[in-house]
DNA sequence: ATTATTAATTATGAATGCAAATTTACAAAT
DNA sequence: ATTTGTAAATTTGCATTCATAATTAATAAT
């Protein structure tokens, strides 16, 4: 791994190239990381390797077993319900600062997405489904504007998604979904903050089910 | 840093103790991280020096520049305000799941802390007083049962602990503070959630003001 | 054949080494 | 005195090496 960028460091790097793996399942929950294998898949030496284990260990996706090696992190079913309730508290709340204080400039931005989501859902892209229903979650937290909150939401987020069962991908699920995000927007514009609020929180506890 | 118990791998005890240094304000908000001095201070290489940076960097305690070194987070004022607004949302909602849920057994462990804490109090013991507080909180939180509730907290009041204020120490804010979770607790004994909830917020927001 | 014991192999944790980049020190010139 | 240029020293990032713990393989004993 030589000729490059310098633009970010190594580690950091590789810690994105591990994340895929873990997200691809390519490194199924449990399993264990395997030092050599890595390096000599990515051509480089085991200090900025060991570098991003340990910052993927401490954002909980991965976990260390003292004089054993690193291990993908298996989450269990009631984690992953705790997880979500948390989520749903902050993105809740976010919605109601956004309902309450966006200005119409930020909201219009909102709407802006959430038509190419009806666009994707209608041609049924799931992949640019997936990606626009991220936007979505993310412009609201971005606008309300409390990048802690945010960070909070996208390590847990990365938490969820070592068990990824797109559920959304169910039939039937996507279309529900829709309809959820429909209701949450038209509170929001409504500047009704309550109503948003609940409607997230709402929206987040049937992904659980569903996940999305 | 030799015969040590290796329960804990070095590069963890490393990072506890530049964290400590970070609280302590030796090493102030905004200051260079000197690698070689500490690994002689510390008596080990750079290698899990490094690590340890490397941890306390996603944590965000460090900032980590590119080819100019590791330096100690800056948080202004207006991101403390947001960190407070997430850790007084999710302590709240503990707040209301301890009302709902917790056993009476429970919720005398919780009363045997406060009964500790007013005493303390009483006594003029500040550092106890201090220590009590912080589990009284972390009480709650362990009751509400919620794994990873409890991790963004302890995350975030970590950040929170840059900006060392020792907004207790103003006389008639350890009067107020003991008498909000005076009525927290009240509201958890009476099984009032809502209440509950709504005056840990309180609580909390009280403290942001007393700390700035 | 099965278990115990010991030797060989491999993996982890940590120290050291090295090249490139950055900062500092120091002159020279305006 | 301030600025510009350049060489020396320091520092960072990464690779390599080394010691020890853990695992596997091999041998011996029952």
């Amino acid at each position: 791994m030589n000729q490059t960028l310098a633009n970010k460091p190594l580690y950091e790097e590789v810690a994105d190239l591990i994340r895929e793996k873990i997200f691809t399942h390519e490194l199924a929950p449990g399993s264990w990381i395997d030092e050599k294998s890595l390096t000599t898949q990515f051509g480089i030496s085991r200090t900025p390797l060991r570098e991003a284990i340990k910052v993927l260990a401490s954002e909980g996706l991965i976990t260390m077993k003292i004089r054993r090696g690193a291990y993908v992190t298996e989450v269990d079913i009631n984690e992953i319900a705790q997880i979500f309730h948390v989520i749903a508290l902050l993105e809740g709340n976010a919605c109601k600062e956004v309902a309450s204080s966006a200005t119409d400039q930020q909201l219009e931005l909102l709407d802006g997405i959430h038509l190419k989501l009806e666009k994707a859902a209608a041609d049924r892209d799931i992949d640019r489904f997936f990606e626009l229903n991220q936007e979505f979650h993310d412009k609201i937290q971005e606008i309300s504007g409390n990048r802690w909150m945010r960070k909070v939401i996208t390590d847990l987020r990365q938490v969820l998604k070592l068990q990824r069962r797109n559920s959304l991908t169910k039939l039937g699920r996507l279309e529900q979904s829709l309809q959820e995000h429909r209701q949450i927007l038209s509170a929001i514009i409504a500047r009704k903050g309550d109503i948003a609020q609940e409607l997230m929180i709402n929206h987040l506890q049937q992904g659980q089910v569903a996940a999305s």
